[in-house]
DNA sequence: TATGAATGAGTTTTCATTCAT
DNA sequence: CATGAATGAAAACTCATTCAT
């Protein structure tokens, strides 16, 4: 995805008016009125709208990819790597807290809500992972099936990028994020009812069942 | 919120557009064409296109309030029913997956925004109060605020929603959203050995197998 | 292919721009324009653009079939009704001229130019059938093939249209094309040697070869 | 007319353009993306779109002419040069079928119907000295007028052309086009048994079978 | 209640063309 | 000779809405 300077504004604009208004927004009277140009001369950077969109979509995949900076990290480790590197990625970029978790937005091109789900299907694949090595490493409780611990991080993750978005981003989303972090990380981690001693004997990775 | 029948069959034909296709798919053609009417004739029953998605919107606070069945219960009781309703109302209604937890999707009009803003916050407050309860009666740690708590319930079930929307109801929501409410438990119970006396309990609990 | 008032209103406007500047010149706004109505009142009568050509087109063969008005004429008799059906026709609606026989104008349209071809071949179809019987009949002479007769008698009347077209309608094109027919007959009436004594004798088809 | 080789290569793809898909067809985006090159590159080589058009209908004119290979020829055998060099013309040239002789093409410009026009007349007098001339020599029956003799020959020309051309090439223009012409002798021949001393040989003619 | 006909504003896109480089 | 970037005009079409019937 090598894009000119005019292209990245171009991006950048869409992404803008997509998050102030929807996509309704999004038009390309808009992009161009936010460049300062004719809607014509769009069509030299793009072959049409939908280009645009879908370049708009690659590019939160790059910019979140980019956003992850220890790309080594997996269990547990990875996996906090991964959200917090949601939030510094959100909070440097706000229009991306209204458009990056909003599969809806897109959803009337087919070409479009198929890019992003193949997207969101590739992260998950990856934390899966990391969640499953966490919870055989018995960083993360294993009374909890995979599937359920995405939800039970994604979910919230989510949801505070949200409310952040939707509050006009009246608090400090890394420093909450962190706190989610937290937050999480009490109720994931593996139940030790001694109190955190002898934290070995967990490692087994107990009563596991393969349904997930 | 008296609608006529046929204000009723405008509201659902201009919920399932919606839900089929995001909102630019909402149009008075399109939905006057669900109901086999001509487009004027769409008028006679709603002042204007603004005021179908307003009423749209507020019927989604209708059928969740019809939807909870015990409006008594409060504390971690109160917050189950209200999680579980959220499963039974959507998994009834299906197109409610797309649009219920969409807010996105009318972020372009003021008034839908602001209503939907409100009715967010009543909700959040109501729950506030039952994890308050909640936390005081014992029934959920009291190392994590409730406002995470929040996010940590809420995020994860609007989640699984979302991902039963968008896998066309490949699953049964409802026995995944007991499933994930179990999950929700095992991560926010008092996990103190020492303070909770009913942990033997939960131990047993931890064993469980396909219960869910 | 019954037509609201309406719907004829624009088909004769649209026939007229075409006949007037080519296709070029048949733009929804030219044709709206010609009504005295804006460009979308003209959606509630066509679908698109491309229905109105196909339906302009259509009316050329309903209009061309009206005209004829001995249907059960065939062999010569058949031929002339035909031809100067044409002449008549057009010179009642003179934009026909210059539209009729110029299946190049809607050559971009696949569908159009499908339905045209589809209408010269019934219209050749018809005519070789009368050629056929016309010769056997030996009112045609035998010594030319029926592909041949009928470039023989269509291209002329073809060229005359056009003639006639191209000069803003500066000739009377009945009373020409009846010349035409003149000399049409005269070249094609079988060849008698005896200058017309005995034509009954002619009449069995001579030298005929089927190779047409 | 000097073109450049770089004009001819426009010149050659705009022919080629409109033959494929009608004037619509013809656009500068279109021309200078078959030569490979930007739009604006093209205005290097002319004026603008209406010059492009003008050098190719004067083209035309110009390989009509480069094509009659006996200027001497007059009275029939000078028709017949005439007539068999478009044969040939349009056979080596393919796109020409579809476009010199639909004058309706070019009909929205003014200047470029008027030398179209002018083209057409040009010819229309010579063939017309030629055909005055056959008939005074005796080659052409002298019961028809000079102009009903040239729709009578140049009709079915053009239809021919129009028919190879729709037909995607199917047959061979040139040995169809001797056949038309045989056929075209056969019809304009004087046939007045009396008069013609030369009879005994058109006789022969007549009987002819398959020596085109 | 409903419809047929219409509209003004706006949609995406293409057109021929220009100009600085 | 050619390009990259732009433009004014116009293309086809959709939008929500109105109004007379």
């Amino acid at each position: 995805m090598n894009l000119t300077k005019r292209q990245k504004e171009i991006i950048d604009a869409a992404l803008q008016l997509t998050a102030d208004g929807g996509i309704q927004n999004l038009t390309i009277k808009h992009v161009s009125g936010a460049l300062g140009i004719t809607e014509p001369a769009l069509y030299r950077h793009f072959k049409n709208k939908a280009e645009i969109v879908k370049v708009m979509i690659v590019n939160f995949e790059e910019l979140a990819d980019a956003a992850i900076t220890d790309r080594e990290a997996d269990g547990l480790c990875g996996i906090e790597t991964f959200v917090k590197s949601r939030f510094t990625l959100v909070a440097g970029n706000p229009p991306l807290a209204k458009v990056m978790f909003s599969e809806e937005l897109f959803m009337d091109d087919e070409e479009c809500s198929a890019l992003l789900l193949d997207m969101m299907h590739r992260h998950r694949g990856s934390l899966r992972r990391m969640f499953l090595n966490a919870r055989k490493a018995g960083e993360i409780r294993g009374d909890i099936e995979v599937d359920m611990l995405f939800r039970l991080v994604l979910g919230p993750v989510r949801l505070l990028i949200k409310q952040w978005g939707m509050s006009k981003q009246a608090f400090d989303l890394v420093k909450e994020g962190n706190r989610l972090w937290n937050a999480l990380c009490k109720t994931l981690k593996e139940n030790n009812p001694v109190s955190g001693f002898e934290q070995s004997t967990w490692k087994g990775n107990r009563h596991e069942k393969k349904s997930d």
